[in-house]
DNA sequence: TCAGTAAAGTTTGCATGCAAAATATCTTCT
DNA sequence: AGAAGATATTTTGCATGCAAACTTTACTGA
């Protein structure tokens, strides 16, 4: 669903695909993930709008998901914020997605076939290899891919979907969570 | 231009409290957990309008703010509808439930204090009985208190939150899910 | 000097207008 | 009559304008 090809740079000219809110909501939650806008920060529209080339109606819209995503923040009468995470809030999100990741684990062990818990295995084991010798990257990869394996063997839509808004929302913190592989662990099974 | 004609029907409040967006959006939920707005059915955006006393602005925000919540689903240059559930979808949404409460009474019982695990003790004793006794007025409150007292008990916000949206989600059809209870029982620790 | 206040400048919330897309209605031809 | 196409009507997406709320700056008096 997400691509993975991250804009660094939000083009100057801009080919709308889709609709502009539709546009506009990914620019602004790549923008933030990245770090663009950073958390904290008030989120001046005119500015967006300028830089996006469109108008404030779709960029309002925009806010209204992002802030039901739990990216930003909407005071009434006074503008959007990039919300702050406090450690706290990240450790917290990541103690929800390994509980969900458990019910796909033990929803995936009922249904899946055995090409997909084979599967599954190969890359949890190629995983705890990576993640023991230290590579980050390689493990960081293999850890998404894995959680998005077991969590779409479990085939439950309601599962897929709270697992990917709540996964995305504290994505931007993955890396810098990832340096201590230490609470990830207990998400094998 | 709008008439205050007496347009009374099941209308709230005239004088919109808050911002318009937000007043709009608790509105057209409200209206499709009742089930006044019915799944599958489109919505007019012009009749909501002339219902509510507001203009499309503030209508179509709420509508991006109904799809985050996955109550509706907006197809571009047509319109938006209310999402269908099948008994296969509100029974995934359940699992997930259910495993949320699960994470929930775990950390619980980590960090809650003994007046906290006394009180839910006491809450799941009485919604057993309820439950056995056939009463399911009873049930279905006392049940949605525990559920909300594990959540809480367990101070985590982001679990509160995906439980609290996961559960509006499905709010509707609670009452006929709930009809045999055998499903809830497996969140009983 | 600085707290308090008033005026100027921004920014937000919302209504409205318009073009494009989609839907409904009517016509035409086989 | 029924299908295909053309026209009219409705509906959506977006830009823009304006009043209200907020923020910033300038000013006054103690």
């Amino acid at each position: 669903m997400q691509s993975e090809s991250m804009t660094a740079q939000v083009s100057p000219i801009d080919p709308p695909r889709g609709t502009r809110s539709a546009f506009v909501t990914e620019c602004v939650r790549d923008m933030i993930i990245v770090g663009e806008l950073k958390p904290g920060s008030r989120i001046n529209e005119r500015v967006l709008v300028e830089r996006l080339n469109i108008s404030r109606t779709p960029l309002r819209e925009a806010f209204k998901i992002l802030e039901r995503e739990g990216l930003i923040s909407i005071r009434p009468n006074v503008g959007a914020t990039v919300v702050e995470f406090t450690m706290d809030d990240v450790e917290a999100s990541i103690d929800v997605l390994i509980g969900l990741e458990s019910i796909g684990a033990e929803r995936a062990a009922e249904q899946a076939s055995d090409a997909e818990i084979a599967e599954i295995a190969d890359l949890h084991a190629r995983m705890v290899a990576a993640h023991e010798a230290g590579d980050l990257m390689p493990y960081f990869h293999l850890n998404q891919e894995i959680h998005q394996k077991i969590i779409d063997a479990a085939q439950n839509p309601a599962l897929s979907r709270v697992y990917a808004a709540e996964s995305a929302r504290i994505r931007r913190f993955r890396f810098a969570g990832n340096r201590d592989g230490s609470r990830w662990s207990r998400a094998r099974s």
